[in-house]
DNA sequence: GCAGTTACGCTACGGGTCGTAGCGTAAGGA
DNA sequence: TCCTTACGCTACGACCCGTAGCGTAACTGC
């Protein structure tokens, strides 16, 4: 979550977890009602009750600190079983739509994915505590699918991972671009419209 | 392009369309050195040889003129006949991809995204001068295909916009999420697989 | 207990950007 | 020539940044 890890015990007084806990509280706080350009490490510091020079000691900036405080909000994505892959993909695409329509979401994912294209570090850092848990997602309902017998496992372990990134990208770009840029809501009906674009996709790829 | 638009003839002393010229090149100079975050008004004046006021009595702010400057690139786009819907859907895929290649185009087109979300009148400005731009190219290509017999011509008209707006939504979108979260390069390996994945989608929706 | 170590709150600071006001000058139109 | 608008320039208060320095708080090992 911070920058350094206190792996085993360390001498001296420890960091306050709940300090950490107010500090990413503050920034969604503040990211709902700032946004992402208005947002000030002075002001989360404040909100926090915390000295400003804290948050300093543990993120490196606005970047960093931001996408720890979204990143929680992806822990709490889950994927019940639906039964069958068509619904299950349009529980991901609600899922996902869902977590859009958090204005502290929708203000700080946009920002940060452009801050990264210049930064490698923190692209790094959004992929492992963003983009990781909502492909999880995808590879789950692929592997329910497969044992559904909906999907065949596929031999070409390196073809199934670039198949897999394909779907993930489809999927979760198509839903940004529908909430962000078209800025249209994705309901049910638009989510069972994709839904069955790409199933008849894949079951193309099947046969075919 | 400035914001506001001389009809007719005005008395007095005109707007330099030179100036504008130049701020605009000077903006996208100044993306490709600084990036969204670091550029700043000032800068972009000096580049451009001109006043920080002259800047700020055409342009709000920051996200006004980049958008602004943004926009020009994606006049490029163009989308010769290929002879075949798959081919055509290629390059479109490739057409985007290409354009996000562009320094100017990675940093500034999420951030400016990023701040719409907060901003209606500056959705407005992206949808007219970016995302209409692109978008011309998928109707394109569908007019096309249903010249060739390759798709049906749809009865329903807004049953047939809807799905101009989703087709839209996951090319884009797909090419957006796999340049700029995924940060892997749309090479024609992956636009082959997207398109094919996409026309089975499209070949079974036909059927059904 | 006592020293050693690390975290915290607080204050203060130089440096930078923002967006605007005010002024004199330049470039067109009636 | 008068009128109107645009331009360059300077200056300004407000704000945020990121850091340094200090005294204090909390926890560990001896």
């Amino acid at each position: 979550m911070s920058d350094t890890d206190p792996k085993a015990t360390r001498t001296g007084r420890p960091r306050s977890t709940a300090a950490d806990a107010a500090i990413l509280e503050a920034t969604r706080a503040s990211l709902v009602d700032l946004g992402w350009s208005k947002l000030t490490m002075s002001d989360v510091a404040t909100r926090a009750g915390v000295a400003k020079t804290t948050l300093y000691r543990r993120w490196a900036g606005k970047n960093e600190l931001v996408v720890d405080a979204v990143a929680v909000l992806f822990d709490e994505l889950e994927l019940p079983d639906r039964g069958s892959l068509a619904a299950d993909v349009q529980g991901v695409v609600l899922q996902f739509a869902a977590l859009l329509e958090r204005p502290e979401a929708r203000t700080a994912l946009m920002a940060v994915v452009a801050e990264s294209t210049r930064d490698d570090s923190l692209r790094h850092r959004i992929r492992s505590a963003i983009v990781d848990r909502q492909k999880r997602l995808v590879l789950l309902g692929r592997e329910r699918a497969q044992a559904r017998g909906e999907l065949r496992y596929e031999d070409d372990a390196s073809a199934a991972a670039r198949n897999a990134d394909l779907i993930f990208d489809v999927i979760a770009g198509a839903v940004v671009h529908r909430t962000l840029v078209s800025a249209e809501p994705v309901d049910a009906e638009w989510a069972s419209g994709f839904t069955s674009l790409l199933l008849l996709g894949l079951a193309g790829a099947q046969a075919g």
